[in-house]
DNA sequence: ATATGATAATGGTTAAACCATTCTAAAGGA
DNA sequence: TCCTTTAGAATGGTTTAACCATTATCATAT
């Protein structure tokens, strides 16, 4: 499969040699790379060459690389962490305002969800129901719910956007969420009222989509999300940390 | 700035130690960091180790590594290629079809326009009728023109993005643009009427923006956007390519 | 002045050895 | 027989010391 390494920078052919295996399938997710000392003479590079590339191809995404018997690099399934880090960095090192990062959020939900209504089946409106039932159960539990309810939300977005069945915007959305968490914890009351709120919208928003009405339901969504950022963002002013997101 | 490496991997504390420091602003895009002979002393670390450390941050986007006699590791002014280059292994490794990926555009494109609109000041309505005087100056070199109508065309579109003020759009926006360009070359005929409409477009866009009609721009930049990628899959299906962009 | 070549600083690569982690299976005891 | 303990082996993680490759700089010759 793999050839000598050759060109300018060995280890960057290493990565690309087997990149390519990965992306064309030559590599399934879940296989084993052969143990370094044997890559080593594969490729015909030292072993720490080929490490170099390994790390490479770890921080892509595309291997994990675990120790011990049995250990070595494992074609990864790729997921969205990858570019979740790297616009992470971005965010992090132009210090994107927390009012940025929720304006760009109430955007791609709003989109999401008028394409879910579009292409809603009578399935996935019952998936819907099911998680609303899911949520106000938790929001009987009261204080102690409080978690779980934030789950069954964040399940009920994501829901949204597997409906509107555009792998890209699941994978931002899922992006945003990985970030947005964070700070759900450190600015939001653990207050039942808004528990109680949150369940009115969503109760609003499955009854649009039931009813097919797009416009409408990316309008509920997007003050959903948009009440949910104001909150957030009058807490982090209080706490003195609504500038920035980068601390 | 740095302490010795500890913990349980010695390179992913490099890692981090130096990443902190860049993310902090203790050390700016564009200095140097000391050589690897040095480096390794500072962290306590063998140079192998200490390289692979360096491969990673290189990889992440916040360095740059060159050879000879001044070379070194140079903190980088982050961009949003790395994002991009992740996005990308997602699109390739999951087959991301072109539709996906323009429905995204789309989406993306306008709300990005009805942003634009509300935050428009007099001085930014003039950038933009000076793109279009750009544009209609290669609209009349005709076929010349093409390429650099093309790229007016773009200029315009992160000229939106620019005066939308989110920082996270703007990445975001650029990165489709790092993408689709691949495509714009391979599936999009080099017709002189296609500019046309496309300069008439900007036209109506310009309009409604100076008259801060923002939902209206937002559905003509959605129709533009729309129409290019219509003939784009257009064209792509006679190529027999339609299916996947993963090659 | 200009071209040429030597020099030195830097990253790139190699080699061999040893350490650390972790699964496996053998050994021992209940 | 079954469970626990321990020794071994395979794998990644790290170190060291040397050499190669690239490139800016500066002295030298033309």
């Amino acid at each position: 499969m793999f050839r000598e390494a050759k060109q300018g920078k060995i280890f960057q052919d290493v990565v690309e040699q087997v990149q390519e295996a990965i992306l064309e399938g030559k590599l399934k997710p879940g296989s084993k790379l052969p143990a370094e000392r044997e890559l080593k003479d594969i490729f015909s590079a030292s072993r720490g060459t080929l490490r170099e590339a390994l790390r490479v191809l770890e921080q892509k995404g595309l291997i994990t690389i675990k120790t011990g018997v049995n250990g070595g690099a494992f074609v990864k399934a790729l997921t969205t962490h990858e570019v979740s880090e790297s616009l992470d960095l971005l965010i992090r090192y132009q210090r994107v305002s927390l009012r940025d990062l929720a304006e760009f959020r109430e955007g791609m939900e709003g989109i999401v969800a008028g394409l879910a209504v579009e292409r809603a089946k009578k399935e996935d409106v019952q998936s819907l129901k099911k998680l609303l039932a899911d949520a106000k159960n938790h929001l009987e539990e009261g204080y102690a719910g409080w978690d779980a309810f934030i789950r069954v939300d964040n399940q009920f977005h994501m829901a949204l956007a597997h409906i509107a069945n555009n792998p890209i915007y699941k994978s931002v959305l899922r992006m945003i969420y990985n970030h947005i968490h964070r700070y759900f914890d450190r600015f939001l009351p653990r207050e039942k009222e808004l528990l109680r709120e949150n369940y009115q919208d969503l109760c609003e928003i499955v009854e649009a989509v039931e009813k097919g009405q797009a416009a409408k339901t990316q309008l509920l969504v997007q003050n959903h999300v948009y009440r949910f950022n104001r909150l957030m963002e009058k807490n982090a002013q209080q706490m003195g940390e609504a500038k920035s997101l980068s601390t």
